[in-house]
DNA sequence: AGATTAGTATGACCGCCAGTCACAAGACAT
DNA sequence: ATGTCTTGTGACTGGCGGTCATACTAATCT
């Protein structure tokens, strides 16, 4: 769950509309299709999501991927178009793989809004080590590709919201909890904002380290939680 | 002045060493030099500058970039070490160029730390229209690469802090207007993150359309800066 | 000045890899 | 079986980052 990035996400209708260079050529809707082509989609996306972990984005070779799926090369490029969309598709898999902030226990739950949210901090890091790889993904999306394809990541958080951050902001605003004297999409900005960039200087080290300054230890890392916590409060709380 | 990356900056003495790759091999400390060198390697920055602006990363052909400059492919090697080192060279003269919290006008600064923030706001999308070039590599840096180069680049913001915001945050809180119950650090970083990214929203949209949603129109950009600074006062005001 | 050395410039060349495409192999229908 | 359509394949290509032997220039020495 970390936050994702559904900046101000007013208009959103009105993309100029751009040359689609990271479709997939062949099943554009992967929704219907034979279940065999279904299938291996899903086995190159795994892989990927993989591949992509362990060498980055650009040192990540798609040769070496096809030769270790078995698969040709060319299939690759038949289902994905382009490293970027194959990319965007391991990303895709990746984040939507994370919990919402409201698939939190009930008994969290109903400790209302920010009570949440140190739940999931305090989880996430516990949730990464035992599965690395589409937090992995994920931030290379967010820091380690290109514009284009940034952009296309951005898109696809914006309307799928995958943290649900906006329903999640509703409850805290419903409870009470969170401020609604400002425009709900800056208060969901600001969660998003903060938390994933947060949650980057709790984990990283050990995803990357030397990306992000070193956190401290465990034990200090409940105090800066303390006080993140109290931070954002003062900023979208009541 | 958009804001850095100075995450969480406690520590940053002990970083792990890694391979330099990124390193120029011909001199590496550029202070000192034969002034014709000296000038020749500040052309192709300013050059590679515009370049990277212009092309994106990963689109700007190094080759390109040496016919305009009249200068053989090698020479730029030679310098710079690769077009990662190049970037980076662009990158910190880029942000560089902007100026910190602290270069506000005296009849600014007198109004307190908030009123700089909203005179920056203003002003930066005023300062984008006149020259973004230095706009879009900060961008093209701050999303646009990969995970190595982002490593150097978040190495160079926090160790340089080239927007001032330590300095910026230790005069609101000797004013009384930030928050001093927390760990400065914290105060610096979400200072830093949310005015990233929300500059980010507000201006992105002429550098880079598509990639954050529509910022709204200019009446509305005001209105926006207001609840951000509400907000942002809540945050890490007093 | 001429000779020697160190520093700088050059562009043909190399290795690598994303992406292509002509062809092969299945799947399915008739 | 025969034909058609879909899916799979891997040798091949184009283009670019990076190298390096060589050429050139400047500085230093005799």
């Amino acid at each position: 769950m970390t936050a994702s990035t559904n900046d101000l996400r007013s208009k959103q209708d009105v993309f100029k509309q751009r040359p689609a260079i990271l479709e997939s050529s062949i099943l554009d809707r992967p929704g219907r299709a034979a279940p065999r082509t279904e299938a291996k989609r899903a086995r190159i996306v795994d892989a990927a999501m993989q591949h992509f972990a362990e060498h980055g984005y650009h040192a990540a070779r798609i040769e070496d991927l096809s030769a270790q799926l078995g698969v040709a090369k060319g299939s690759i490029f038949q289902y994905f178009g382009s490293k970027g969309g194959l990319f965007l598709e391991a990303y895709k898999k990746a984040v939507r793989s994370f919990p919402t902030y409201l698939d939190s226990p009930p008994q969290i739950r109903e400790k209302g809004f920010f009570e949440i949210l140190r739940y999931w901090l305090l989880k996430t890091e516990r949730l990464v080590r035992e599965d690395w790889i589409p937090y992995r993904v994920a931030l290379l999306g967010n820091y380690g590709v290109d514009l284009s394809l940034k952009r296309e990541i951005n898109r696809f958080l914006q309307t799928e919201d995958p943290y649900g951050s906006a329903a999640f902001v509703r409850l805290g605003i419903a409870r009470g909890e969170v401020r609604s004297d400002v425009d709900s999409t800056l208060t969901v900005s600001i969660l998003d904002w903060t938390m994933e960039r947060f949650q980057d200087a709790l984990l990283t080290e050990e995803l990357d380290p030397g990306l992000f300054p070193h956190p401290a230890d465990a034990q200090k890392n409940k105090a800066r939680i303390d006080q993140f916590l109290l931070v954002l409060h003062g900023a979208i709380g009541v």
